[in-house]
Parts: C-alpha cells; structure tokens; sequence
DNA sequence: ACCTGAACACCGTTCAAGT
DNA sequence: ACCTGAACACCGTTCAAGT
C-alpha cells in the first residue's frame, strides 16, 4: 500500500503538538519542576530542536498547555469527589480535600498551575486558556458555596450582587491553597499527623462559611478547637 | 597615603559577599524573580563571573542568603507590628497582616523565601540558614497563639505536649500564606477591594484560634459572615 | 586568600533551507 | 505546512593561573 498524498499524513506521528505536552507533563511529573530544557523535550519527541517552535511560541506557551491539562484533571477529580453528595458541608469538604490531593500527588503541577510562572508579571499576561480552565475548578467551589448559601446552610448573603459569594469563596480557596503550598513545600515542620492538620484547616473554612452561631451550638467551641484537642 | 600592606585590605571593597547578596536582593526586587544570571550579579558587584564561587557554592546558595535577609526583615516587621499591643486578638491579627503586607512589597522575595526554590527537594535540603531564619518568624506567631491559649482568649488547649499549639500555628499560618500568595499571583479575580478580602480571611483566622463560641454570643455568625455583609 | 580568563557543556530562539 | 541544522548570544560551573 502506497501512502496517499490526497491525505497530507503530517511529517511526525500525526500530532506532535500532542506529543509535546505529553512529554512536558511526564517531565514536569518525574523531576518535579520546570527547569528542563525545550531541547529535551523535543528529543523526547524524536524531533530536532527547533521544531517545537512550529506549535508553541516558546517554552512557557508549552508549559501554559501543561497547566491547562492539570485544570483539567483538577475539574475531573472535583466533579468526582462532589457527585453523589447530598449534604453541602460534605461537599464543600470534599471539593477542599481534592485541591490539597492534587497538589501533593504532583507537587510541580499544582505550582505550575497556580504559580507566578503562568501568573501575569513582567509585562506577560496570563494566558488566556489557563484563566478559562482555572477558572472553571473555582468555579465548581463557588457553586457549592452558593448552594450552601441558598439553602441557608452557609451564613454567606446571597443576591443580585455577587460580591459576597466570591469573597467567600476566595477565602476559602486562599486557605486551601496555603494548606497545600506548606504541604508540598515541605514547611509542615514537626506536625507529625499531616492528614490530621488538614482535616483541621477544612474544618475552620466549614467554620468560616457557616458563621461561628451553628458551629458553637453544636460543638460548643468550634471546629477549630475539637480537632485541635483530638490531636493534642 | 600608601596602602599598608600589613592590612591586607582586601582584593575588592572588602566585603564581596555583602555585596553580592546586596545586589542580587535588588536584582529579585527589581525583576520580581530569581531567573536573573549568577554573572549578572557579579556584573553588578564590578567583579568576574567566577568570583562569586569563592563565597557561594553556587547560584542557590546565594539565593538562600537572600531568603535569610528577606526572613530577618520578616521577623523585623512582625516584632514591630507587635510590640505595643497588648490585646493578643489585634496582635494575632497585627501579625497575619504583617506576613501579608510582605508579600505584597515584595512578592518575588516573599516566593523565594517560601517557594520550592530552597525547599527539600531534588535531593538538595533546605538550607540550614534558611530553616533557621523561616522558623525565628514562624515562633512569633506561635508566641501570640500560645499567649491567647494560657490566658483564655483562644480556645487552644495547652500543656506538655506542643502538637495542639503547632497545629493551630499551622492553620493559621496556612491560610496567611494562601492568602497572600492568591493576591501576589494575581488571582483574586474580580474581587474589587483586595484589602478588606484580607480582613475577612483575617477575620476568619481569629474565629478559628478562638473557637467558635465567644465570636458567637458577641456577633452571632461568626466573622467571615459579618466581614461579607458589610462588603456586600 | 581571593580574583581573573579561558574553557566546557549546555541553553532558548531564529532562520534559511529542505520536503 | 511542518521539520531540520546551523547559528547567535547567552548560561552555570570548573580550573589553571595570577596577586
């Protein structure tokens, strides 16, 4: 069988833009950085040097791509942890566990991800498909906190005016993404129960969303405290 | 004037080492990263690509006495932030704010100091200067956590065994740090007055270190409640 | 003891040239 | 349209040689 030339066959593989991000993401995952060089990437591909430059302006083009791919196992791992689930606390609970998941099974995509390499600084604005997928793993937070808030669960106002959905929100998502920056980034010190620390932070953001009155009620003394003294 | 060679007065301005970490502390604050050469920064300092390695090991190492003069302005700002206050509250919250304001000077010092850059990582530990100087800021707020658990204001038990205090340091600590790397990295999205976010994270800091109860009875739902509503 | 200059083995990116 | 190979202007780090 001849090859046909009606049907271009492209030169690589079929899709070596593919090929690229997939290298690039199974880099980032082995050495847990960035730091490798475009060249190596291409030689992962079987491609000369400067062939990359055929689908990506330059390396952080290529690595904007690899982020977007952790967005999306991000999106995937929440929409998992969250169907099924009735109760909104849990839910939010388990949208909380996933994102400090995420970061400790792949330290170096969570920071890519979220980091200032992709982040607008130095006159580069962050790529758009990276905002878009980004925004897309908050967004699933935030509905969680709005359903919460509709069916009185959370003490978050809700209205026309979104502010105080996204406020709380933000709140929330900062807490979670500095339990798995210290986490991944080794800082917990001598904390020897990691597992524990966690589920002690979520349980002051489901504190922070509920307002202290129903916690209090229950538990007397906040989530913050219990799980501090179950630990102790 | 002769030069007294029994002062061996030397080579350079006599301290190149200062002088380098001197330079590449601008080049980061000026740059806002660290991708800058080792051989600019010996540029700067007016002396060869190679001298620097006659006081660094290497690039990283300069790097890491940079983190440890970005962790003593650190401790400096939170011991001024502090002093003065009596009330433990305005002090935990004169500290959360401090870390944050930091970050916001100077966001390519404030990642460098708690990055993956000089983390255990890649087989190389973190620094021992680096440790040493993190841990000096960490002990402030551990101080004002523990001062508000022996005189009852936070709700955090005591005794012997330090792991309910570092637990409530961490949470706290984690969700200050989250909060300042969202706003460093630009993620904050369309929330209008990053400042008051701030305060409501805050906020919610202190509900946490408190226990639910006493915010409660004073506001009846909580602190991150309130700090929405008044935004909303 | 501290510094220089040349050298090695790399980079990211560009560009003419090929198919 | 997509890829190669050579080239440019850099790196970090080492090392003999100088003072």
């Amino acid at each position: 069988m001849k090859p046909r030339p009606s049907a271009p066959a492209p030169y690589h593989h079929g899709d070596l833009r593919r090929a690229l991000i997939a290298a690039a993401l199974a880099l980032v995952t082995e050495e847990q950085d960035w730091t490798f060089s475009l060249r190596e990437v291409a030689r992962r591909a079987g491609v000369s040097q400067s062939a990359p430059y055929n689908h990506f302006a330059d390396k952080r083009d290529l690595l904007a791509a690899v982020a977007v791919a952790g967005f999306h196992q991000l999106r995937d791992g929440l929409v998992a942890a969250v169907t099924g689930l009735d109760d909104t606390p849990d839910a939010f609970a388990a949208c909380l566990r996933t994102y400090v998941r995420l970061g400790m099974r792949n330290p170096a995509l969570y920071r890519l991800m979220f980091g200032p390499e992709l982040t607008e600084s130095k006159g580069a604005k962050r790529p758009r498909e990276v905002a878009e997928a980004g925004g897309e793993a908050k967004s699933i937070l935030e509905r969680i906190i709005r359903d919460g808030a509709t069916s009185g669960v959370f003490a978050v106002p809700t209205g026309p005016n979104g502010q105080p959905l996204a406020l709380a929100t933000f709140i929330a998502w900062s807490a979670v993404h500095g339990l798995t920056m210290l986490v991944i980034d080794k800082l917990t010190g001598e904390l020897v129960p990691v597992q524990r620390a966690i589920e002690a932070a979520i349980a002051v953001q489901l504190d922070g969303v509920r307002g202290g009155a129903r916690a209090a009620s229950t538990r007397q003394r906040g989530a913050a405290a219990s799980a501090v003294e179950r630990d102790g």
